[in-house]
RNA sequence: AGGCCCGUAGCUCAGUUGGUUAGAGCGCUACGUUGACAUCGUAGAGGUCAGCGGUUCAAGUCCGCUCGGGCCUACCA
């Protein structure tokens, strides 16, 4: 198949794609002998469209999941999608409300809603799968999931009984996060803090003075909390006051001794309202104290603020009973305030804390089986990372790890929202509770039973997904198995499970990493993963976070796909990329990411005109290697083979990306496909063999980070099967050849040397020039030697010589030389400048001894060479000697010259 | 308030356990090519490694402080 001018993505890419599908290569080997390899997809949310986020997960799990594929593996890469909760509910709600239904709850009923949406997620999953694959996105499609399948709903129904039984999940009045615009709790994580100005107030208070910027909170107080060692107030500590508040109701406050309160803030004496703080609660379980709650789910005040201040929003409440205070002479003192507001994620609003009973996890019940003890969630999350059962990379989030289980607090995991998996809980009359899959006597209508209204925590049925995706659908639709049964049978829980990898942003460490951590540990017993590898948010240049609202910087990776293809998209996202690291993606990284596609597509054509009709099959490598530059290439190959592997075991992606492109440029195709143009090596009978196989490797190099272009080039240069599965090259330990590399390598430096010594002395590129080689190194002096046509051609030479290095002062006095510690070379220049070439030779000279003299100095001190690594003082020995000789050369030519 | 990360060439970043003359890509300058190259090649300029101090024979690398930038967490009422 010959190739065209230039590759062309758009032309190609979907059918590759479709050619890779239809292989079933995206399906893991059934060989049992293969390790297993298992990634599971972070689900993008069934309703989104494929953004940066998207790109960087899809291009950093493809790289892995190819890699390891090809180096033998069994492979599993899982992907799916994620209903969403909250997000995809306020989506169509939104929607249908813009199609002009002012209230779809009220007007459609959950049933009806809730097929709304489904409806609506199924429409959009279909897009978001069409954007992964267009991607190159090598994931098993006959094994996606979605996480609302049954049976990972059956999962989800079980875990959560199974902790319902061990007294793990509860349900409590407690102070939640009430968002009283989406009329749902939100959990402690789904909300973000701003600074807002606001007012401080301080206000006479019984016997007291209190400080607060939320003075309507006071009309719910019950007690007033100071320090138990604090002077001033020691002696009120128990005591019980009335304090009329204006125009409100009068409350009864008894004063607790609590060693939470700063004795420095404020007055040092704190106003407990037990039901609309976190804080404040907790003081009052500490006390006993009772909760009275003033502002309702609507975000107004209730009747128990009294009946002037019932029924008004927060803010005029606060308001109101500021301006009363002050007109009954309470207001000590108002002033601006900086206030750290709490607001929700998906609705922007104010998030309203207040007491309600909702379904909890228990973080600190000692009732998990873990290593032979019984421990809490709390201890089993930070043993996992703690004992190296899993890994976080980069390290340093592992702390932020750590601190985030330091603070944690019971996780509130149900939502007032229809969208979701149900609360698996039954109620029938005042006293019947069933806790499971479904109520034990079939239909629940029938019965009587009623299900608990709320939905369950997105991040409830997410923490499940590396082994519940893995449950077998048609086991998990037999109600008589448990979920030890369930995972004892399913094949690929036995086979892929724990998974290798999790690879996610660190933006969702604890939304999800953790709380996959959490529930798998307890469900299975095993951890969910092996590796943590946590990518960085993509910014555009300028640092910001990307957002449609800046055209101008914004990439999307749906444009750049179509304009520039995926490999190109893939290549300028993994490059520069480590854990961890934010990557700031411009539009000039992605130009210069094209060109190595289309380097790498114009080697081909000259690789396949070598290759001259044959196939690889017909090209296989000679045992013996005779040409000093077939065994150069093959040898770099082997030491590049060496260094990538190191690197992506280490999760160094784009450095190994880096390495392959630094390699194939500047060594395959500057260095060697230019030498295999000059006769020598161009009519070597092993020169077509090396070529192909040395090619070969690059597209398998490449392939992970460039599955299209390598794909059709496999094919086109008459590879049997696909480069998909095709083996990972392997460094081949024979091919190691040290004076060839040495002598190609001092053969390149020459060829450079005399280049630039042409452009310094201002030779057209025409001109002719005689090259008189002196060789110093004898060791590599054959190879140098076997070079001669390559140097000759390369540095456009019309005569080359070679000399022994002893004639090094030989050459003559209107040649300009060029001195290394391994050849000499000197062009003849005719009427050359010689006042250049002085000049150069004068700074060569200057350089060299301030170099030396360097070296010298730190040969001299003793302490170096008593004190440092031997190896370290032989490295500036060898090197002082080195440079001392190429002085005494460059000294010797001036004088030459100047005779 | 606490925690974490970052500061290396004009720009984006590499720099592995401290050890020769700190690298790459893009950009820039000059020259050359268009017989693998919507080009490519060659050569070149460009860095007090944020600053100060310390440990060490030796610091971009380890430690402390300062300045600058970013992120996360929080029950300062």
């Amino acid at each position: 198949m010959s190739l065209d001018a230039y590759f062309e993505p758009q032309t190609h890419e979907a059918d590759i794609y479709r050619r890779w599908e239809a292989s079933g290569a995206f399906q893991p080997s059934d060989d049992p002998a293969r390790p297993a390899f298992t990634i599971s997809m972070p689900p993008p949310n069934a309703t989104g469209t494929l953004h940066l986020g998207h790109a960087v997960m899809l291009a950093i799990e493809d790289v892995m999941a190819r890699w390891r594929r090809m180096a033998g593996d069994a492979v599993l890469w899982l992907p799916g999608t994620d209903h969403a909760a909250i997000a995809t509910e306020s989506v169509v709600i939104r929607k249908l409300q813009a199609e002009g239904m002012p209230d779809p709850r009220a007007a459609l009923g959950r049933e009806k809603l809730v097929a709304s949406i489904a409806d609506f997620v199924a429409q959009s999953r279909d897009r978001i799968r069409e954007q992964v694959r267009a991607m190159g996105a090598s994931c098993d499609w006959t094994r996606e999931r979605y996480t609302m399948d049954p049976q990972l709903n059956r999962c989800v129904n079980a875990v959560f009984a199974r902790m319902f039984r061990d007294g793990l999940i509860y349900r409590a009045p407690r102070i939640v996060n009430w968002d009283p615009y989406l009329q749902t709790t939100v959990s402690d994580d789904e909300i973000y803090h701003e600074e807002r100005p606001a007012t401080f107030y301080t206000m006479k208070y019984g016997p007291f003075e209190v400080g607060t910027s939320r003075p309507e909170t006071k009309l719910g107080d019950t007690a007033i909390a100071v320090h138990p060692d604090d002077e001033r107030y020691r002696a009120h500590i128990g005591k019980t006051y009335e304090v009329p508040w204006p125009k409100g109701p009068t409350i009864t406050i008894r004063v607790v001794g609590d060693p939470h309160v700063d004795p420095e803030f404020g007055t040092g004496a704190l106003g407990v309202t037990p039901a609309h703080s976190h804080a404040d609660f907790d003081i009052a379980q500490r006390h006993n104290l009772p909760l009275i709650q003033i502002i309702g789910e609507d975000g107004r005040m209730t009747e128990a603020a009294g009946p002037h201040y019932a029924g008004m929003t927060v803010a005029e409440c606060r308001e109101a009973f500021a301006a009363e205070l002050d007109a009954a002479g309470l207001l000590v003192e108002a002033r601006p305030y900086s206030q750290s507001m709490s607001l929700c994620y998906r609705s922007k609003k104010a998030i309203e804390p207040l007491p309600k009973a909702q379904w909890f996890i228990d973080v600190n019940k000692p009732a998990v089986p873990w290593k032979g003890k019984t421990l809490s969630l709390r201890q089993v999350l930070r043993d996992t990372v703690d004992a190296g059962d899993i890994e976080i990379l980069p390290e340093h989030e592992a702390k932020t790890y750590f601190h985030w289980i330091d603070n944690l607090r019971d996780w509130c995991i149900s939502r007032q929202i229809w969208w979701g998996h149900r609360v698996p809980v039954w109620y029938r009359g005042e006293e019947d509770m069933y806790v499971g899959h479904r109520p034990p006597s079939g239909d629940p209508a029938a019965d009587g039973w009623t299900q608990d209204p709320d939905t369950l925590d997105t991040w409830f049925s997410s923490a499940l997904w590396t082994w519940s995706t893995l449950v077998d659908p048609d086991l998990a639709a037999d109600p008589a198995r448990d979920l030890r049964q369930l995972l004892a049978e399913s094949p690929d829980f036995a086979r892929f499970h724990p998974t290798s990898v999790m690879e996610t942003g660190y933006d969702i460490l604890f939304f999800w990493v953790a709380r996959m951590i959490l529930a798998t540990t307890y469900a299975t017993g095993e951890v969910p993963f092996r590796t943590v590898y946590l990518h960085g948010l993509i910014l555009d240049k300028d640092g910001d976070k990307m957002s449609k609202s800046k055209p101008a910087t914004c990439v999307d990776p749906l444009d750049t796909i179509a304009e520039h293809g995926a490999d190109t998209m893939r290549l300028s996202l993994l490059l520069g990329n480590a854990p961890g690291k934010d990557l700031k993606l411009g539009k000039e990284r992605i130009v210069g990411c094209k060109r190595l596609v289309n380097k790498i597509w114009n080697a081909a054509k000259l690789v396949q005109r070598t290759m001259d009709g044959a196939s690889p099959a017909d090209l296989a490598l000679p045992e013996a290697i005779e040409h000093p530059v077939n065994r150069w290439m093959l040898g770099r190959m082997r030491q590049l083979i060496t260094r990538i592997d190191a690197r992506l075991a280490g999760y160094h992606f784009g450095d190994a990306a880096e390495q392959i492109r630094g390699d194939f440029w500047s060594q395959f195709c500057d260095v060697y496909l230019e030498a295999i143009k000059v006769p020598g090596l161009a009519d070597a009978a092993e020169t077509p063999a090396v070529v192909s196989r040395v090619f070969a490797d690059y597209l398998k190099l490449f392939h992970p980070f460039l599955p299209f272009v390598t794909e059709h080039l496999w094919s086109a240069l008459g590879h049997d099967g696909h480069l998909i599965t095709a083996s990972w090259p392997a460094a081949e330990m024979a091919h190691d050849w040290p004076a060839e590399t040495a002598g190609v390598d001092a053969a390149a430096r020459l060829i450079s040397a005399v280049r630039a010594l042409r452009a310094e002395q201002d030779l057209a590129a025409a001109a002719k020039i005689d090259l008189a080689i002196g060789v110093r190194n004898r060791d590599i002096g054959d190879v140098l030697r076997a070079c001669g046509p390559i140097i000759e051609r390369l540095t456009r030479a019309e005569q080359l010589v070679f000399e022994d290095a002893s004639d090094d002062a030989e050459a003559p006095a209107d040649a300009a030389v060029t001195l290394d510690a391994d050849f000499i070379a000197a062009v003849r220049l005719g009427a050359a400048d010689r006042a250049a070439e002085h000049k150069r030779l004068e700074k060569q000279l200057e350089a060299g001894r301030k170099r030396l003299a360097g070296l010298d100095k730190q040969l001299a001190n003793e302490n170096f060479v008593t004190r440092a690594k031997p190896e370290a003082v032989q490295r500036v020995r060898d090197e002082a000697a080195r440079q001392r000789e190429e002085l005494e050369a460059v000294e010797a030519r001036l004088a030459t010259m100047a005779g």
